[in-house]
DNA sequence: TGAATTTGACCTGC
DNA sequence: GCAGGTCAAATTCA
C-alpha cells in the first residue's frame, strides 16, 4: 500500500517535472516568436526550420511523456453508468426544489468520481470558468482547500469542479483535482489558428496564438473527438469546431457525447503524413485517424495533462 | 448593479 | 462524531 502511494507520489513528481519542462520549452518558443526567429510568414531564415523542429521535438517529447504517464493516472474507478445510479439515487433524495430550498444543503455529494490531478507553481488558467464556491481548512494540512465549479454549472448544467490545494511540503506548487468533465460549450481564448497549409511548409504545423504563455487556454480543445466533420480550413471555423466539442475534454475522463472515449494508449505524429494517430485502450473502433488539418498541434501541447 | 468571492452552516460518508 | 464537500447569505469588486 505504502509502495502504490510512493509510486504515484513519485510519478506525481516526474509528471510535475515534465510540465515544467514544457512551460520553459513553450516559454522559449514564445521568446522565439517574438524575436522573429520564427516567423511562420515570412520564413527566409534557413536556420528557422531548424530551431522549429528542435522546438517541436523537445516540445513533443515532453508531451509524449506527459501523455504516457497520464495514461496511467486516469482514475475512473467508477464507470459512467454507476456514477449516474449514485446520483439518481441521492437524486431521489432530494425530493422537491421546494425542499431542497428548505433543507439547505441538499446536494449531490461526490463519492467516487473520475478525477486527474496537476501540479504548477501557480493555479493554472485551464481555458474554463471557474467560479470558487467554497474554502475549507483541511486537517493537517495548513492552507486551506479551494473549492471551484464551472461557471456554467446552472445555465448549461456542467457538472465539472475542482478543488485547489498548496501542497504543504512545497507551498510554491498547487495541486488542482478536477472531478468531472465539462459539459458546456464556453472556453475561454482558444485562439488557435491553423496554417498547415503554408505552400512552404508543407511537411509541418505551423500554429500561431493571439494568447500568450502561459495562459493555456486552449487545453480543452478536443482534438480527439472524432473529427468526423469535414476538415476544415479556415482557422475561425477552426475556433468555432472547438467550442463546439469542449464536451470532450482529452485526458480527463470519458464523454458522454462521444462513442469514442479518449484513453489514450499511444499517440504518434507522422508530419509527412500529416496525420496523428491515436489509439486507444478501448475496443478497436476507438482507433481514430485524425486528420492533421483537423488538428491543431498545439492542442497536444497544451492538454492539461496529469 | 450584477457578478464573483467569502464564510459559516449544513449535510454526507466513513 | 469527525472530516470534508456543498450551499447560500453576506460581502466585495468592477
Amino acid at each position: 500500500m505504502e509502495n502504490i502511494e510512493n509510486l504515484a507520489h513519485g510519478r506525481g513528481k516526474v509528471i510535475g517535472e515534465l510540465l515544467r519542462g514544457r512551460e520553459l520549452a513553450n516559454q522559449l518558443r514564445h521568446i522565439l516568436n517574438e524575436s522573429g526567429d520564427i516567423d511562420h510568414n515570412n520564413n527566409t531564415d534557413s536556420t528557422t526550420p531548424y530551431a522549429e523542429n528542435l522546438l517541436k521535438e523537445v516540445l513533443m517529447t515532453f508531451t509524449n511523456s506527459l501523455l504516457f504517464l497520464n495514461n496511467n493516472n486516469l482514475t475512473s474507478d467508477v464507470s459512467d453508468a454507476q456514477l449516474a445510479k449514485s446520483e439518481d439515487s441521492l437524486e431521489s433524495n432530494c425530493k422537491s426544489t421546494s425542499i431542497v430550498k428548505e433543507r439547505r444543503g441538499c446536494y449531490k455529494r461526490r463519492k467516487v468520481s473520475q478525477t486527474w490531478e496537476n501540479e504548477s507553481e501557480k493555479p493554472v488558467d485551464d481555458g474554463h470558468q471557474w467560479r470558487k464556491y467554497g474554502q475549507k481548512k483541511i486537517l493537517h494540512i495548513d492552507f486551506p482547500r479551494n473549492y471551484y465549479r464551472c461557471t456554467h454549472k446552472y445555465d448549461q448544467g456542467c457538472k465539472a469542479t475542482k478543488q485547489v490545494q498548496q501542497i504543504q511540503e512545497d507551498p510554491l506548487l498547487h495541486k488542482t483535482t478536477y472531478y468531472g468533465h465539462h459539459t458546456c460549450s464556453a472556453i475561454q481564448n482558444p485562439e488557435i489558428i491553423v496554417d498547415s497549409l503554408s505552400p512552404t511548409h508543407h511537411s509541418s504545423m505551423f500554429l500561431s496564438f493571439d494568447n500568450s504563455f502561459p495562459t493555456p487556454t486552449k487545453q480543452d480543445c478536443p482534438f480527439l473527438s472524432t473529427s468526423s466533420h469535414p476538415s476544415s480550413t479556415s482557422s475561425s471555423v477552426k475556433r468555432e469546431e472547438c467550442k463546439e466539442e469542449i464536451v470532450n475534454p482529452p485526458p480527463p475522463p470519458p464523454p458522454p457525447s462521444s462513442s469514442h472515449n479518449d484513453y489514450l494508449s499511444g499517440l504518434t505524429f507522422d508530419d509527412s503524413e500529416k496525420h496523428v494517430t491515436l489509439s486507444s485502450t478501448l475496443d478497436s473502433h476507438d482507433h481514430l485517424g485524425v486528420n492533421i488539418s483537423d488538428i491543431s498541434y498545439d492542442d497536444v501541447l497544451n492538454w492539461p495533462l496529469s
